[in-house]
DNA sequence: CGGCCCGATTGGAACGTTCCATTATCGGCC
DNA sequence: GGCCGATAATGGAACGTTCCAATCGGGCCG
């Protein structure tokens, strides 16, 4: 008992073996009889479609090729869950690569990538990744697409960084803060840079001096900054994202200050945790598996429509107020 | 300028195609000067592999399917980074499914794999999977095997899960606490079973009476379930995993407890933020991804040797004591 | 009645590797 | 000098689809 080809479909249906092919397709050009007349005897000798002959006859894949910067960081785990979403829905599989920030990693997997029958590549670039990997990438003909950090040039998909920090300043400010300062965003990479600009500009316009609070994306590094924060330093903390927000508020807690009473709090991205932190976390939305999506649509007109300019598509984040910010307790006196 | 292929590299180095290609594959059975001569051939015209070919011919992918129940999870996303670690280093790639617990989109990825040119298939099964879905696999003659949940046959790597909670109970019972009770796990899967059954089994030897608190595995659901725990309530919880244990330790700061000194908390699994958190996770742990890796040894083992009678490698967890569970408290007084 | 067009079906090449059987070359040995 | 074995290289079929051009009937029109 071997593996049932089109051949012997065709065989079993009588007919011949490039009308069975067209039927197992559904093509309107047969008629439905016939079709269906297949379609039983596929059924019957129970028939296997095999992709790897049609990928490498037709030259199309239905796969793309996705690289994440670090799938354990939540913000970046929601966006794949919301990548794989949208490519199920347009028939199109996910190839994974992880590439925990290395950039030689990164440099391999795209190159396995490209001899891989992958129909293009959406990619979180690393820190640290040089802009030249673009013109690679175009050098190489491979449909491309870059997610949150991006470059200059290149359909891209991300959210309003400088907009956003600048939110969660301007927030801030009208609560009565004056000393706010900048936690986290060590990275060389877009992210950081557009974050703590937007900080940093809402702060000089206000006539304030901007003061940064350098640590990496880490619980345990930003929690370790913000506990031995001094009595009379910031009142408040613009945080770089959710986890370092996180690790801010467990700092703070564990010096035995409250987040939100004794030190504000905001956060950037609301994962999924952030509504349920204590402090509930006031934060800037981005909304990771929603821009997965729209990050999945840009590459595939880029598959399907290679000629037409690349799409850059900017999300309007928005500030959700809790409680981390210490607003409600303006009410409560 | 169209794409080159073996046959252009043959030209240009002046031997036979199928030379050009055992070169390539750098083959011994060649001499290596007229290996190194195809090889500059191939490098001087950019020649590149294309893998859709040799799948098609050979049979062999190098490809694997995961089928992850909720990548947004942090347990899952650091297992399946394991994963993606292991069969890279194998030389293979991941083709990603996120089935988000649906028993439907589950079956539907694995049919799609049947036909995609996968090796193999790495499963963590939805809540609900029937048991006949391993027969299915059998009959389609799909090399496999099960991480974390699993069934009764065939490959699986997983921890020991009642001796996980045996082990939190019994150090939770050594505390001197009495009325213990076991908070999530409401799914009907396997671990579910076996984490309530280690602890129930523990209770009952200590001729206590075990207490489910049910909910899901979600950080806001447990935060409620602790927060609405009257004081006269249990007074150590053992949580289903650390995700649960979070949203503990969030309820009970909510009603003005301190989780460890009032109420004593452990986890499972001891995902990278349990060791930040406030108080710091009192954990069992099962290490992620030393299972994920541990897990695509496994599938790669039933690939390469079908005949071989599937492995099931039950790894075996340890206690980290920290400071949830209040056991810090008793040096201090 | 013959030619034409249209829809339905067919035949066969092509995709770029791998795999297997075969040939060529050469040195050593009887 | 012919035979053998080993090493190095070659030739060509095969993998299972897709794609394109060709064929086949039958109805319609002039």
């Amino acid at each position: 008992m071997q593996r049932i080809r089109i051949k012997d479909v065709a065989r079993e249906a009588g007919v011949a073996l490039s009308t069975a092919a067209l039927a197992l397709r559904d093509d309107t050009k047969l008629r439905e009889e016939t079709r269906r007349l297949v379609r039983d005897a596929a059924a019957r000798l129970g028939y296997v479609y095999d992709r790897s002959a049609a990928v490498m006859r037709s030259g199309k894949s239905h796969t793309i090729g996705l690289i994440v910067c670090e799938i354990t960081n939540p913000f970046y785990a929601e966006l794949t869950a919301g990548v794989e979403e949208a490519l199920d829905e347009a028939g199109f599989v996910v190839m994974l690569a992880n590439t925990s920030e290395s950039v030689s990693r990164q440099r391999r997997m795209l190159e396995r990538f490209r001899e891989q029958p992958v129909d293009g590549v959406l990619i979180m670039p690393a820190t640290g990744t040089p802009p030249s990997l673009l013109e690679d990438l175009e050098r190489w003909r491979l449909p491309h697409a870059t997610v949150v950090r991006g470059f200059r040039r290149g359909a891209h998909t991300g959210p309003d960084n400088r907009r956003g920090t600048r939110l969660a300043t301007e927030h801030l400010l009208s609560l009565g803060h004056r000393r706010i300062a900048f936690l986290g965003g060590g990275a060389r990479n877009s992210v950081s840079r557009e974050r703590w600009d937007g900080y940093a500009r809402t702060m000089a316009k206000a006539g304030l001096t901007p003061e940064h609070l350098l640590c990496h994306t880490d619980i345990g590094e930003a929690a370790g900054l913000a506990q031995s924060l001094p009595a009379n330093g910031p009142t408040a903390l613009v945080c770089y994202n959710d986890s370092v927000a996180f690790g801010a508020t467990l700092g703070l807690l564990r010096s035995g200050r409250i987040p939100g009473r004794d030190v504000a709090v905001t956060g950037f991205d609301d994962i999924r945790e952030a509504a349920a932190w204590f402090p509930a976390l006031t934060t800037v939305r981005v909304s990771p598996r929603g821009m997965g999506q729209a990050a999945a649509r840009v590459l595939l007109e880029r598959i399907t429509q290679p000629a037409a300019p690349p799409r850059r598509e900017i999300l309007e984040p928005t500030l959700i107020v809790r409680e981390s910010c210490g607003a409600h307790l303006r009410w409560k006196g």
